[in-house]
DNA sequence: GCAAAAGTGTTCGTTTTACACCCATGT
DNA sequence: ACATGGGTGTAAAACGAACACTTTTGC
């Protein structure tokens, strides 16, 4: 059994050198026939689809989501459905906010738990779930057209993970096992918008000491190779519960 | 027609000079029969009450709460219960995020969205509520027993206040219209468990230029009568989106 | 006059900001 | 040898922390 009226929906964000990525999901009509009421009857759900255009058109995007089951807790409900999309597992992983407002779906009423995901590069080549026709990886700043209200629930992702990012060590969840420290900077400013003095950057990344030098270097560039950190999970582990003592702004 | 696997529940916060409070509802039994799902039979009720022994002591409190009508937003449905339970309109709340764990409620399933509401002192003469058998504040550190998760939404109330309260000003919806430096401070010192320097207090609010002198003091004190404060609209309204640009702590 | 809380400045160490040049590597 | 990004220090300003005494009021 599933709850018809609870679903969750998850924003899965990823980063690299290109800027903040979503992860999205293309549905195609009968995808989202699926989605729309069980109850629906075919003349309602002809008119579900003549009342929103985006319906229509032959492209669109959604974010992973699901109707929760009945015998799930929420969070693991969520790790599923993130599993199913991307195979994996153990990733960061927060609720948003819920979205309840009674035009969010057309027709039917469906209260929606927002969470977003941090993707660590490194397993960007994702295994293609049975449940999606494609995914495909999308710039924040060139979304394609989103059904239902998931445009407004990335955009409250991205907020919830401006103010995380600033106050806890979670944006290094976005980076691989081991990064350069302007990958790091590259990343906050993305996140943050913000262009950032290098010097005064790295003093306070060395102030908190959450970074080991791994002892390696970037291969092949052309240019000066930089050095490659790794971070330390103790000091992770601290500081996630107390919390950075200064912003990174 | 109301969703039955999803109610919402409103922590309300309240502040006076013995501490932070929150306002409860005390149940009795009957009560909770009409919580409880309407499909349960007598014997599978009978079951729920000897397996939740606070549900047979005499006294029990709970949050606010309700299950959501189909036909009403989210967020106006946590108003109309902050008002059916206070009578007050206009109230500062603010989502918590959901509890969704399979065990939160005995014997059936439902998620519950927890909200936070701040009431400023002036309004505590609260209207009975027609739903509620009593009201009672009750001081943070003392709370009674509480049905299903309701101390736990409560902790996250707090958590998230706490963290609202450090970046946005907030707190002041807890104060009443006029109020001195002192109260403000207590203020702070309560949500966030800190004592607190006076002359660094004072001079970290001066900076915001958040309050004005309303030329008024304290009446009838049994001892040099502090200045009334009110908070400045504007400025507030300019520091609830930018954030503080600096942390009380 | 005394009890109780209000109100107020300075010093010192730390943090933040602004800013420019040389270094290592691949082509 | 040149293009590309990597890496580093200093000085001035702002901020945060610690700290104690005088003022006003009611009794």
């Amino acid at each position: 059994m599933i709850l018809n009226s609870v679903s969750v929906d998850c924003v899965i964000f990823g980063f690299d050198k290109s800027g903040l990525k979503v992860l999205l999901n293309q549905i195609d009509q009968e995808a989202l026939r699926r989605i729309l009421p069980r109850q629906a009857s075919p003349e309602q759900i002809k008119q579900i689809f003549e009342k929103h255009p985006v319906l229509n058109s032959d492209i669109y995007w959604s974010l992973f989501g699901g109707h929760v089951p009945e015998e799930q807790d929420l969070d693991e409900f969520a790790k599923t459905l993130l599993y199913e999309a991307t195979g994996l597992e153990n990733v960061y992983l927060q609720q948003i906010g819920t979205f309840g407002s009674l035009s969010r779906v057309p027709y039917t009423r469906v209260i929606t738990i927002g969470y977003y995901a941090l993707i660590n590069p490194d397993y960007y080549k994702l295994k293609q779930s049975t449940l999606t026709r494609s995914l495909q990886w999308f710039n924040l700043n060139e979304l394609p057209r989103l059904c239902f209200d998931h445009e407004e629930i990335i955009r409250q992702a991205l907020l919830k993970l401006r103010q995380e990012v600033m106050y806890r060590p979670v944006g290094f969840h976005l980076l691989p096992e081991k990064f350069t420290l302007t990958e790091i900077q590259s990343l906050y400013e993305v996140i943050l918008n913000k262009k950032m003095d290098t010097r005064n950057f790295r003093k306070k990344l060395a102030k908190m000491k959450l970074l080991i030098d791994s002892g390696q270097k970037q291969q092949n560039v052309a240019h000066r190779a930089a050095k490659l950190y790794q971070f330390d999970i103790q000091v992770y582990e601290k500081l996630k519960i107390e919390g950075l003592n200064f912003r990174i702004e």
